[in-house]
DNA sequence: CGGTAAATTGACCTGGGTCAATAAATGTGG
DNA sequence: CCACATTTATTGACCCAGGTCAATTTACCG
């Protein structure tokens, strides 16, 4: 029996007591539907909640002056997000689902309650908040210091990662799940660059593409051109205080 | 009597309880001092230290592997970094004095106690976490979707707000302390084209310069400039448990 | 006062954007 | 299952914001 999605991270890096398992359900009681392309979280709304994804693909982006968008993160099957509420009343940033998707919200006094409860399950959050801040700066850097060729290649091997993390049965083919301007809006750049990178990325043999489908074919060669790190490998929590 | 730098950083939040206070010295007990241009923490080697800013302004980036840097956060008195030392034995990102800087390391098993014993400060911890990572959004979404312009305009406007906050005397008049090259390591951009921005800025009457110092002559049009949204303004902090 | 780091500028180049046309792919109602 | 409507994906032609290179000038430092 499931403890939660959420519940079923933190279990990628420690073994959870039952009362956390407990407690971490609580989160997931309530849970909401979202179709494709619906809106979960309006930026500058009223929100006091935070969010647990249970299934489906959505993300988080904000929308500038001119119009254009910058995607700031995909949210997957047992990520938290909505974190900004515990600050801000007006929601900084938008989600929006990219599938189907199902969504626990709760309310921030539940994480405060948590927090007083179950300190280690605190000190797993803030783990959790750190693994996203390295990915974002991972993201500036990229954005910053890095050609388009490169975000490209590095948006593709981290889809494809998050997503066989969740699902073993994910190889080196795989459906992206975004269009071309949701990969721009990620990257930085606009859908014809992006277009023009996913080709040239073909054309040099290390993906190959039929209707939506990705393949990597040279897993080697696209994470050198993408200057992958990948983070999730040497973790090391063993400052954490006991479970309750 | 002072309980500390980030104590005072958090009670622009919320008024502290004296336990509390006691508590977040611990953290600054040591101290380190570093010249200007020294290194505090370098990129790959092993920490398990976090760390609270005293004194000075430093810096933390990452090296790319073709030798650019992309600055991620300027780190002002009271701030505290090496966060990621929570998970990542090997440190993703250097930090470097940019001005002679006093820093207080501690250990992340402090902080381990701090969220048993102390449960309000880790919730303040989380919620100081959060404000950072709205901050390295926005930025994300600078670098991915607007002009160098507007760029430099918001990085000026967001170190002489932070030096505000710190020093009340700050004024429109102020000393940056970051060469142009610093300066387009953290915009994204090259020293020779944040020369030519800060002469645009210059020549349309929304900034001053002398000798490294700036001064700030139309406010309203350099925040238009960039874009800027000010964080800092309306924040609710209303589901903190209770202080012990 | 010489010496090195930082700032400026001009000339020129290119990665990535813009615009526009066409072809695929996906969905939808009947 | 089909015809049509709407998104997406692709490509070519052309443009420009921002990079590169190199030469000076200015500021800072022991």
């Amino acid at each position: 029996m499931s403890a939660g999605c959420f519940a079923e991270r933190l279990n990628d890096f420690i073994t959870l007591s039952p009362n956390e398992r407990h407690a971490l359900a609580r989160l997931e009681e309530r849970e909401r539907q979202y179709r494709r392309g619906t809106t979960v979280v309006r930026a500058l709304d009223l929100s006091s909640e935070l969010f647990i994804v249970r299934q489906g693909l959505a993300m988080s982006f904000v929308l500038l002056d001119d119009g254009s968008r910058q995607i700031l993160r995909f949210l997957f099957p047992g990520d938290m997000f909505g974190g900004n509420s515990l600050v801000y009343p007006d929601a900084p940033e938008s989600v929006v689902a990219l599938s189907d998707c199902t969504v626990c919200p709760f309310e921030r006094d539940a994480l405060g309650e948590l927090i007083v409860e179950h300190p280690r399950l605190a000190a797993l959050i803030m783990i959790y908040n750190q693994i996203e801040r390295v990915a974002l700066t991972d993201r500036l850097a990229a954005l910053g210091r890095t050609p388009a060729k490169a975000r490209v290649a590095a948006i593709l091997l981290e889809m494809r990662n998050r997503m066989r993390r969740r699902d073993r049965s994910v190889e080196d083919s795989f459906s992206l799940g975004l269009t071309q301007e949701e990969i721009g809006d990620a990257t930085g750049l606009t859908s014809v660059h992006v277009n023009r990178m996913l080709r040239q990325l073909e054309d040099e043999g290390m993906i190959a593409r039929q209707g939506g489908r990705f393949k990597i074919l040279d897993e080697a060669r696209l994470a050198k051109a993408a200057n992958f790190v990948d983070r999730y490998s040497n973790l090391d929590l063993n400052w954490l205080p006991p479970a309750r």
